[in-house]
DNA sequence: GCATGATCATGC
DNA sequence: GCATGATCATGC
């Protein structure tokens, strides 16, 4: 017997849809009224997790090793959130897994059961506030989370750092302060509770896997930091996350950055700099405050360019100033130059009229050709690296010397300077693309 | 009119 | 307080 759900239990697309709709919202606003007599007399005392499971979800998890969904690999967590100020930070560290003193000794790493089970998380925020009833904590975050790449390798540490104690026989001593992200907190039900160990008579205190508070709050902040700018569905009809932007944009075609504001109700100064950014955010459904998701996570850089009458850039596009002790130490393969040239654009085209009005053009994804990057790209960088070394950070490559960037001060003012290796100190500069090159550029792809 | 140098406004 | 993305100013 197949059992009917509101979401697709086998697509964690759908699982993070169906999560998201409880946001806003608190458990007794959606669960039918049999489910809520249910927890108020007491009998399914559960906590908060076990409702969303049970009634939400309507799923039943009993492994402890399989996640929660077992047919799209995802582990279910419901964890609350307090209020400390204006912020909203971990109200406790998030529980993951019984550690196994027995068992896990014996895994490593790759093939462990702590990286199978939480892979893929589906993180459930609620409020908690003094006083109310858990059916009544309001929702604040629901999402998918599988740990960046730089955290696990953190995570990784940490692990193993656990595990050692176990192998040493010294499980009695493994101490939270032992590691950064992830930590062996003490679980049990009454104080007194202690394990037998593998390679030891003490009796250790038992523990569980468990990301520490301080990560927690790290991962509050880059949720709510983030706001999504094309729903799932939206994807569904077989046009692409880029059909679905530009899409975003057409209405406003030959518009003024004003009138977009007006019409989207941006209340912004007109000279304030981030003026065009505002509008980019509101035109894709995000606010003011928040990023826009999908390019935070492909590494997308979204800029505003407005094109003169003769369809060059009225600016140069810059990257972040470099330090000039830091740059020589880069090899041009894994130089932040060539990261960022590699990386893809979003371009908001603004045309500029005889009258320096500007009107919305047109939108456009781009990728820096990958020949011009390592020939001119590399070459700017080599030689700049060169200059520094030699001590001459004062002339680096100019406009006029290379196709594709070049190199420019970037500071606060020309007292603003940095170190160099010679031990002078020169004004802080960055490199650029340049204008003639992206306007090269933005007409070959004009219509692709 | 463009290349280069200088600085501003904002958000973290 | 400062870095970043954006923009202004100037000199040829």
């Amino acid at each position: 017997m197949s059992r009917t759900y509101a979401y697709d239990p086998t697509a964690p697309a759908s699982i993070e849809a169906y999560a998201k709709r409880l946001v806003g919202h608190c458990l007794r606003d959606m669960l039918a009224e049999e489910d809520r007599t249910v927890y108020q007399a007491g009998s399914g005392k559960g906590n908060l997790g076990d409702i969303v499971e049970r009634s939400y979800f309507k799923i039943n998890p009993g492994n402890v090793s399989a996640p929660d969904f077992v047919e799209a690999g995802v582990e279910l967590k419901t964890t609350p959130i307090k209020r400390v100020g204006k912020r909203l930070r971990a109200k406790e560290r998030l529980v993951l897994q019984m550690i196994d003193y027995d068992v896990v000794y014996g895994e490593n790493w790759e093939n462990s059961s702590f990286r199978s089970k939480n892979e893929l998380l589906l993180l459930m925020f609620y409020l908690w506030e003094e006083g109310r009833a858990s059916l009544d904590y309001v929702f604040k975050i629901a999402r998918l989370w599988s740990f960046p790449e730089e955290d696990l390798e953190i995570i990784r540490d940490d692990w193993e750092k656990i595990v050692g104690k176990v192998r040493a026989g010294r499980a009695h001593e493994i101490s939270e302060g032992d590691t950064l992200y992830l930590a062996a907190c003490t679980k049990s039900s009454s104080g007194a509770d202690r394990r037998c160990q593998p390679f030891s008579d003490e009796l250790a205190k038992p523990r569980a896997f468990a990301l520490k508070a301080s990560y927690m709050n790290s991962v509050i902040d880059r949720s709510l930091s983030l706001e999504t700018a094309v729903a799932p569905e939206e994807l569904k009809t077989g046009r692409t996350f880029e059909e679905v932007v530009h899409e975003r944009f057409k209405p406003f075609i030959g518009t003024t950055p004003e009138e977009i504001a007006e019409r989207l109700g941006v209340d912004a100064a007109r000279n304030a700099k981030s003026f065009y950014a505002l509008i980019t955010k509101r035109i894709l459904g995000v606010r003011e405050d928040k990023k826009i998701a999908e390019f935070e996570k492909a590494d997308i850089i979204v800029r505003t360019i407005r094109l003169k009458l003769n369809g060059v850039p009225k600016e140069a596009i810059s990257f972040k100033a470099f330090s000039y002790l830091d740059i020589v130490t880069q090899t041009w393969e894994e130089s932040d130059l060539r990261e960022d040239l590699t990386r893809r654009f979003f371009f908001v085209i603004y045309q500029l009229d005889g009258q320096g009005q500007a009107r919305l053009s047109r939108t456009q994804f781009w990728t820096p050709p990958i020949e011009d990057v390592e020939s001119h790209g590399q070459r700017c960088f080599e030689q700049t690296v060169q200059m520094i070394k030699e001590d001459r950070a004062e002339y680096l490559p100019k406009a006029s010397e290379n196709k594709v960037c070049h190199v420019r001060p970037h500071g606060r003012n020309s007292r603003d300077m940095l170190p160099t290796p010679g031990g002078g100190r020169v004004v802080r500069k960055s490199f650029w693309l340049n204008q003639r090159y992206m306007a090269q550029q933005l007409a070959t792809i004009e219509d692709s």
